[in-house]
RNA sequence: GGCCCCAUCGUCUAGAGGCCUAGGACACCACCCUCUCAAGGUGGAGACACGGGUUCGAAUCCCGUUGGGGCUGCCA
């Protein structure tokens, strides 16, 4: 790493349990495990709920159980702030009784009263010198100095430089006492001797009041005074306007991406390409390949699109590359999960007949049951738009499913290949090819236009099956062709 | 408004002065393969925001403009 010294490498995340973990926090998880475990450093997991009224503790799971589906193991914590209260006391005490903090006693609407037209926005430094005593009712405000600048060191952008006089004396503690995320952020860094912050670009405008209560309390105590932690600030995920993502507009919580079936080293592959790029310009690679040529110093500049087209291509090829067994493995995973489907689907004869054909087919494993549905009566229906289209819109499909269900019938083995032959006999019958002769059985046997190849499925489906469904179809047929009692158009 | 960040195909990116008539991937289009759909194969269209410098030479360095974004809370 860059630190130039031998401390270890120490990083953390600290996700605040006010939303779904998104995929932005789990780019910044993976980018931060990554320097972790590349440096033989200590991954920390952190949550900030500091903020009680805001704390939502179903969420607290959420991103645990997201932090462990992603494979992002934590060697440390979780920590939760709202149980180290104590030590952002400790903190403010220091910073108190160095007077680098005062007390403030203004609302909202007096600074806005006086402060309204100034070219310098934020608080003014109304109870700078008042002299108020530190006590409940009052907030706390950090002492910036008048002049000179304030610089954040980024390993990503370079040295970002901030003039102190436009940053205003902000509040690190509330009128209730609790101490504000900045304040408790550094507390906290500083405790865990964390070497470096990785964390998203949002973060670049309040690190220099990082810096400076990190500064402040170096000062105030020199016996324990700390280096300042390498920053890097990762470009921020956008949607399709260029804004960065929100829980509220855009779909981003990992949970949804897990429900839909998407594999996690998909994602995280995926994830790890938002930002940074494979030396030879790869794009799949595994975990090990990542940790093996991570570095923060490689990571782009600008924001980057979470392109959900190209993350079902990676999930695609993922899924295609499992073993067999490993796919059914996944499938039946997925199910339990999520309660998506009955894991029983994923089992029997039957589906390892077609799991094989199924898996080169689906981007996601939300996609499989739908292609063995027409195995079982209960989830097999036939599709209106197919029906109308390969059959009603096919003068010669009565004929073909006549036909097909005559030589099926006769079938010794109601086997694929002989399957096949047949319709192809038919087909020829009909002087067409076989693609457009299967169309009138496919929808009647299997429901849709689209699917498994037709005779495996067959075959799998049982002559029984098969052929009373072809019976049925037939029949729908002859109700729409004959007289309807007068309700005939 | 103020502060800060950013700027290569629609998207993610390669590119760290000549290797660039700018490469790859997704998406898109065409064709091939093919029992449908996928997958796969081949080919195609598609970008250095603009203007000044610096240099023999700039996508690459500097400045400006424009554009986009982030932050601006007693939220995190």
């Amino acid at each position: 790493m860059t630190t130039g010294t031998a401390q270890q490498v120490r990083v953390r995340i600290a996700p605040s349990p006010t939303g779904y973990f998104h995929v932005g926090g789990a780019r910044t998880a993976l980018y931060n495990w990554c320097v972790a475990r590349r440096n033989g450093g200590v991954f920390i997991l952190r949550i900030e709920d500091t903020d009680r009224e805001r704390h939502q503790e179903e969420q607290y799971e959420g991103i645990l159980e997201a932090l462990r589906w992603l494979d992002l193991g934590w060697d440390e914590g979780p920590y939760r702030q709202s149980e180290r209260r104590a030590l952002y006391h400790a903190a403010l005490d220091t910073l108190w009784d160095s007077g680098r903090i005062y007390a403030c006693d203004c609302t909202r609407e007096m600074v806005e009263a006086r402060t309204k037209g100034n070219t310098t926005p934020g608080y003014d430094g109304f109870c700078r010198d008042r002299g108020l005593e530190r006590r409940p009712g009052r907030a706390l405000r950090f002492r910036v100095p008048d002049g000179g600048i304030t610089v954040v060191h980024d390993v990503i952008r370079g040295a970002v430089e901030f003039a102190n006089a436009t940053i205003e004396d902000f509040v690190v503690a509330k009128s209730n006492g609790d101490a504000l995320f900045v304040l408790a952020v550094v507390a906290d860094d500083r405790d865990m001797s964390i070497s470096h912050v990785i964390r998203a670009e949002e973060h670049l405008p309040t690190t220099p009041k990082a810096v400076l209560i990190w500064e402040a309390l170096n000062a105030a105590d020199p016996a324990v005074a700390r280096p300042l932690p390498v920053f890097a600030h990762l470009p921020i995920l956008v949607n399709e306007r260029r804004q960065k993502i929100s829980k509220r507009r855009d779909r981003v919580a990992i949970e949804d991406y897990r429900a839909q079936g998407f594999l996690p080293e998909a994602m995280a592959n995926y994830l790890a390409l938002l930002g940074w790029s494979f030396a030879d310009g790869r794009e799949l690679f595994s975990r090990q390949e990542l940790v093996d040529t991570f570095r923060l110093e490689d990571v782009n500049h600008s924001p980057a699109f979470f392109d959900e087209k190209k993350l079902l291509h990676f999930n695609g090829v993922y899924i295609r590359a499992l073993p067999s067994e490993a796919f059914t493995d996944r499938c039946r995973r997925w199910a339990r999960d999520t309660g998506s489907a009955p894991p029983s689907l994923f089992d029997g004869p039957e589906w390892f007949a077609l799991a094989p054909l199924v898996q080169e087919r689906v981007a996601v494993l939300a996609e499989a049951p739908g292609y063995v549905a027409f195995l079982s009566a209960e989830s097999f229906s036939i599709d209106a738009d197919s029906w109308s289209r390969a059959v009603e819109g096919d003068a010669e499909a009565p004929a073909i499913l006549a036909e097909a269900r005559e030589r099926f019938d006769g079938l010794e083995a109601f086997r694929a290949v002989e399957l096949k032959s047949e319709l192809e006999a038919i087909a020829e019958a009909h002087g067409r090819r076989l693609g457009k002769a299967q169309a009138p059985v496919r929808v009647a046997t299997l429901g849709r236009t689209v699917g498994l190849p037709l005779f495996e499925s067959l075959e799998v489906l049982g002559r029984d099956k098969a052929l009373e469904r072809i019976d049925r179809a037939l029949e729908r047929i002859g109700q729409a062709l004959a007289p309807s009692d007068g309700h005939s158009v």
